[in-house]
DNA sequence: CGAACGCATTGATGGATATCAATAGCTTGT
DNA sequence: ACAAGCTATTGATATCCATCAATGCGTTCG
């Protein structure tokens, strides 16, 4: 708590802004941090442009690092619900977790849309 | 490259998916981080949430951590451009970056912009 | 001026993580 | 069965990061 008296005009709209309830901010919290690499980045975007998966080899082709550091990427992926594996024989075939895209989509939303007019 | 021949469903539709110019993925990869952590998130919630700014102080007050992390939270918020900092002789004010908000939507659409039906 | 205060920086430390080499578990072709 | 191949796991290592105590830098009040 401060102890100076604020100048008039400190915060005088403040805006209560109720926190997250716990889940969602941890789930929030890991699909961001699952993105927030740069290899991550490029293999969600990779993985969520194919109409219908693409086998994890694929990925190893176009990424210039170690096949267990790939994988190691792919969990990430997995564990934050943003791809989905389904595996075919030797085959691991990845593909975009519609549920995770939408958690995606309504994090960054909430985020970006509190479009109020800033005005002064 | 594989060598072994793969099943004949396998990749049939493959989409090529260029990769993110270095500078707007290293920005994305910035925001993302930046949002990828639990007290982050909040901060940036209640700071975008205020139609004028708030101070420091009362986002102290907000959070159970010693002062010196909170300036280090809001450092990096700033430097990932999410949140501007105007100071008024000893108080210092944080408002949302509207640049950072725009930089959200994009790296939104880079990601979910891939809208092809993915029905199979 | 000098003390008190708001905020930022520095230094130290414990925990997370990105990476690779080695290896293991399965599956397929011979 | 055996060898080869695809993917995942383990172990090791270097780096990054969240946190706090201590301190520094301006500013304001008395």
């Amino acid at each position: 708590m401060s102890k100076r008296t604020r100048p008039a005009d400190c915060c005088t709209t403040f805006t209560d802004v109720a926190p997250l309830p716990s889940q969602m901010r941890d789930r929030s919290v890991a699909v961001l941090k699952a993105l927030a690499d740069p290899t991550r980045l490029e293999m969600y975007r990779l993985i969520a442009g194919q109409p219908g998966g693409l086998c994890a080899c694929d990925i190893v082709d176009r990424f210039d690092l170690a096949q267990p550091t790939i994988a190691h990427h792919l969990k990430a992926l997995r564990e934050a619900g943003l791809v989905t594996v389904s595996r075919s024989g030797i085959w691991a075939y990845y593909a975009a977790d519609p549920a995770g895209t939408q958690l995606l989509q309504e994090v960054l939303a909430a985020l970006g849309g509190r479009r109020r007019a800033a005005g002064q």
